[in-house]
RNA sequence: GGAGAGAUGGCAGAGUGGUCGAAUGCGCACGCUUGGAAAGCGUGUAAGGUGUUAAAGCCUUCGAGGGUUCGAAUCCCUCUCUCUCCGCCA
């Protein structure tokens, strides 16, 4: 959520930096909203300073044993004009909570401008793209011919866009997660954690999943508004909810896998095939809290870690910066790390990292306190993929295949995996 | 699932109808003290809104929502969560 502080002051510069995205921010319909607010807002509350006042009369006369009975009857009066009159604030405040909850975040100054996809910004790569002597099969052929990815028994135990991995690309997969998390862990001072996979609303509305985009989540039928977990953003992130963090604990940075459903609504005929998109993929994730002066550094740091799996598993990829057309509704500015795919011959992502600056703590009240000022102030959170699991075994087999259809691993996963090769 | 107890500030923990936004302790900040530290002493220390150059002031908030009352942390109703005992279970 954006500063509501902001938003009065200084509204048309808000209106500008959200155009970049696309977002036209209705400043009749707030201007409308707040006037009302206000002027409704100062009578209720004058009116709550009189009654208070009364009452403090008519408690004092009780105790001296005088007469109260006229200060009783005009309290009363005044008690049912507040009750009409607070009936007409509340459903408004209700509106600009829905109004500024619907609002994307701003756009850093160097994120860079566009419209979609195709205006993002190569930053830099690495790794060499391999050139094959032979034609590179993809991972569904490949899996299949391993028989380690299965498309039609997911189908048939749940729907389209499940899969069953078996045999050894399923322990491929088992031992990228150790791999993954020990490497943040040791090496990157991440605090690993596990969390809940279904979570409350609240929750999401921290994060910023709701209320925009219900139609992306799997929900749970039930009594309770629960939903499946998209990303363990979504737990991990408001584990901050609510809080008060000490400055000495800061950055708080956790590592955590889960699984993530996605309904993938809106995405009927992209990536039909194997296992690129699915509605249950697994995924490790970091998540970084910091002060606000922090987080320019910490969105740094955080992709550099991501970067750092690629690297160790020799995969070719690209850093991008996301333009503002195509950056997510919670992000001020994003990196998508994306790996070569050689049967696609294209740069696929495969995680992508986030600065929210203080956009999602500001929703969760996610706060730290500031010694100097002997203040709370509110967080700033980041997170990115670290990484895609399903997309790094797709990665893995396409680039590391030979002619025979076997998959070698990559020497830093060996010890993780028990062995060299995946072999038919 | 049955029975009972509870939810108060960063934390712990008082407070059962009226100057209670809330005693006390811890923590934290500042000062005194010290060669320096610890201890000790003193002062300060909830959040949000409104307002202001800044402040003062004013409003709201004691798990959430509703109700009674001139007035609610305190009484009533509903819900959520936590704890203890019993049952069941991985």
């Amino acid at each position: 959520m954006l500063d509501l502080k902001r938003l009065k002051k200084d509204s048309k510069a808000l209106a500008n930096n959200l155009k970049k995205r696309g977002f036209s921010l209705d400043l009749q319909e707030w201007d409308k909203l707040e006037s009302k607010r206000k002027s409704l807002q100062s009578d209720t509350e004058n009116m709550q300073a009189d009654l208070n006042q009364i009452s403090k009369e008519i408690g004092i006369s009780k105790k001296e044993g005088t007469d109260s009975s006229k200060l009783e009857k005009k309290a009363s009066e005044i008690t049912s004009k507040i009750k009409s009159q607070s009936k007409i604030l509340s459903s408004i405040l209700l509106d600009i909570d829905t109004f500024a909850l619907s609002i994307p975040n701003l756009i850093d100054d160097d994120v860079p401008e566009g419209k979609d996809e195709s205006d993002n910004i190569e930053l830099r790569n690495s790794g060499k793209v391999r050139k094959f002597d032979f034609t590179p099969k993809d991972h569904l052929e490949l899996g299949s011919n391993l028989s380690g990815i299965d498309m039609e028994s997911g189908v048939k135990i749940t729907g389209s866009r499940f899969a069953v991995f078996k045999s050894d690309l399923a322990r491929l997969q088992r031992s990228l997660i150790n791999f993954m998390i020990d490497i943040h862990v040791q090496e990157h001072s991440y605090t690993e954690v596990y969390v809940p996979f279904i979570v409350n609303e609240e929750s999401l509305l921290g994060t910023g999943q709701l209320p925009k985009f219900e139609e992306d989540l799997f929900k749970i039928e039930g009594k309770e508004n629960f939903y499946l977990t998209s990303t363990a953003e979504v737990p991990v992130t408001n584990l901050f909810r609510n809080e008060v963090i000490d400055s000495k604990e800061l950055p708080k940075k956790y590592v955590c896998h889960t699984p993530c459903f996605r309904s993938e609504a809106g995405s009927y005929g992209l990536d039909t095939k194997g296992i690129m998109r699915l509605h249950q993929f697994e995924k490790v994730e970091l998540v970084q809290a910091t002060e606000s002066k922090d987080s320019d550094n910490a969105l740094e740091e955080l992709t550099g870690h991501a970067e750092e799996i690629l690297k160790r598993l020799e995969l070719p990829y690209r850093v991008v910066s996301l333009c503002s057309g195509d950056i997510g509704f919670s992000a001020a500015k994003t990196y998508d790390l994306e790996v070569w795919i050689p049967s696609q011959e294209k740069y696929r992502e495969i995680s992508s990292c986030s600065n929210f600056r203080d956009f999602q703590a500001r929703r969760m009240k996610a706060r730290w306190k500031n010694p100097s000022s002997n203040k709370t102030e509110i967080l700033n959170t980041l997170n990115g993929s670290g990484l895609a699991l399903s997309r790094t075994v797709l990665a893995l087999m396409e680039n590391f295949q030979e002619k025979d259809g076997s998959i070698s691993i990559p020497d830093s996963l060996r010890t993780y995996f028990g062995s060299s090769k995946i072999t038919l």
